[in-house]
DNA sequence: GTGAAAGCGCTAACAA
DNA sequence: TTGTTAGCGCTTTCAC
């Protein structure tokens, strides 16, 4: 900005010695004689000088950062991974590049591309619905790595859970309550995160030989307005279900809103469990249940599986990371003790 | 990685032109006859060539970065926050580095360097208690916004609310509902926040003259378990307070997991106020009443604030934003109606 | 309208 | 132990 940032030419200048030497000593390594060193290090304080990490970059074609693209930050899920991820990234020394697709397929390209041309060194994407073929091209630069849900239409390392078999012992606790009027509150069956949710919700009713019913299923944006209006429409049915199974965290929020709205009392009125945990679902009554994912970890581990690739060539490998039963209260079991 | 991505000289090979007019092409600028212009984009459709934005910033001293340091992307305060300042930048066609300092200077200093060596024209930060001297040497390069908290031996542009004038009116409601005893669970006063929201309250009931009592008010660091522990304690004083006034969010969640622990009902047993709001605050009972900071619209201000220094040079400035009473149940107010 | 040469800040390769 | 030269991929200057 106002000045011009002293260069390695300038502290070369200063200190009488060749640009080499100075490169030397910042980098640590080769022998420099000690004195030579002293000399250097204190004309670097004198000036203040700063290694331009781009011009290096540019010349050793590292840049030591690594591109992120989720749905929003702005979400629990989102914001907890990237954590993980951030903490990995740090403990090599990478920066990461942030980018809130929200869940539009559109800004997730326009981003990846901005990352490519910013020459991240790695890419981790929670995907939006839609195609994800346009990384073909990227993909012979740099390892891609999905979290969460599944890419459509190009193969790459994956991070994730089993939401099939999560959301089938979701549903199936609620059978074992006795209940047979289930609902269903899902997301979008174009992520594949819904879509496994939803079939194994289904396939866990049929099983019990309990006939899914149309008016209790609604499939909705993950939002807490889409989930309110949906539960509003299933309360109101002609005989109320006994339990709601909502596929996420947030869309529970949304079906919490409307049962207080309708002054229905969780679970002596109604039941209901979700998929994926809360910090506050532990503070606030009724005390949900849920399955719980360990989202950090799967940061960290896409972070892991990223630089592992980064190093050692890309691979194309899935991790499924495991996932908890949490049962709680809202579910209709009985409240265990307190803390 | 595995290959080498095409560069400009690629492209002006196989098209049979020079650097330049490849240059030109992709820049949008000068004039370029249509057909060499046309024969240029294929052959740079054809090759997969994309612009090295680092090679580019390195000679145009531009990188279209900016970094940002947060407290901590997992906390609801600063990820919306990040948020806000994103979507600003990504109107500008700018990228943010992201680092969590998690409340350490060290690394708050840490990455500030990290951020200046990559070359970002500018800094927003939430300072960490401490002093932010150390970004003296930077300042001249270019321009730094602080965002909520007030920096320490260091002037430059901040973005905040009125802290004191939030947390007195909080109080002062709990005042007006006719409590005399009431606790204070506050966070750090190192930091400016805390500070003047400790100030803020002890002001108001001095005003109001109640004399503040000592084993009601603890300091801790804002966790939950802290709030917790503290709530705890002041439980089981010998006179119970009638109202806890938490300084922030993630403490009023301590707050109510202890309440609940002791099976106190609130607002009934026990009221309770925070400043800064939570979006569950109105979905979970009790609603609890709070002072609402508009966070997002703060990134917004600082990233704008930080745009608008770095076009047309650094000043310092500060900019106040409007808090907002947001009286819900806790507080011992009857409730409104339902959405 | 197009191109050659120089240089952004740095490091690799090779000399001395 | 230290210095020189070249070049990373791009744009700027100035020439043609």
């Amino acid at each position: 900005m106002i000045t011009r940032a002293p260069t390695i030419k300038d502290v070369a200048l200063k200190a009488e010695v060749s640009l080499k030497t100075v490169s030397r000593v910042i980098n640590e390594s080769d022998d420099v004689s000690t004195e030579t060193r002293q000399k250097v290090l204190e004309t670097i304080k004198k000036v203040g000088y700063r290694p331009n990490a781009l011009a290096r970059g540019l010349r050793v074609k590292k840049t030591f950062s690594i591109g992120v693209i989720i749905a929003d930050i702005t979400n629990s899920f989102h914001n907890v991974l990237v954590r993980g991820i951030e903490d990995v990234a740090l403990s090599k020394n990478y920066s990461i590049l942030l980018a809130n697709s929200d869940e539009m397929l559109k800004k997730e390209k326009m981003y990846a591309r901005l990352f490519m041309e910013r020459q991240v060194e790695g890419l981790i994407i929670v995907p939006s619905a839609g195609s994800q073929d346009y990384l073909k091209s990227f993909a012979r630069y740099l390892p891609i790595v999905f979290v969460d849900r599944k890419p459509k239409d190009f193969d790459a390392s994956m991070v994730g859970v089993d939401n099939f078999c999560g959301a089938y012992s979701l549903t199936n606790h609620l059978i074992e309550h006795g209940y047979d009027r289930i609902a269903l509150i899902c997301h979008d069956l174009n992520f594949s995160t819904g879509k496994e949710r939803y079939d194994a919700f289904i396939e866990a009713l049929q099983k019990a030989h309990i006939k899914p019913v149309e008016e209790y299923i609604k499939i909705g944006n993950r939002t807490i307005e889409d989930a309110f209006v949906a539960t509003e429409s299933i309360v109101r049915a002609n005989i109320r279900p006994q339990a709601i199974f909502a596929s996420n965290n947030v869309m529970a929020l949304g079906v919490m809103k409307a049962l207080d709205t309708h002054k229905l009392e969780v679970p002596k009125d109604i039941a209901i469990v979700a998929f994926d945990d809360f910090p506050f679902f532990e503070i606030f009554r009724p005390y949900i249940t849920t399955v719980s994912q360990p989202v950090y970890e799967m940061g960290k581990m896409a972070a892991q599986v990223l630089f592992e690739q980064m190093s050692n060539g890309i691979r194309n490998e899935n991790f499924t990371l495991p996932i908890q039963l949490v049962v709680r209260e809202s579910c209709g079991c009985v409240r265990r003790g307190a803390i």
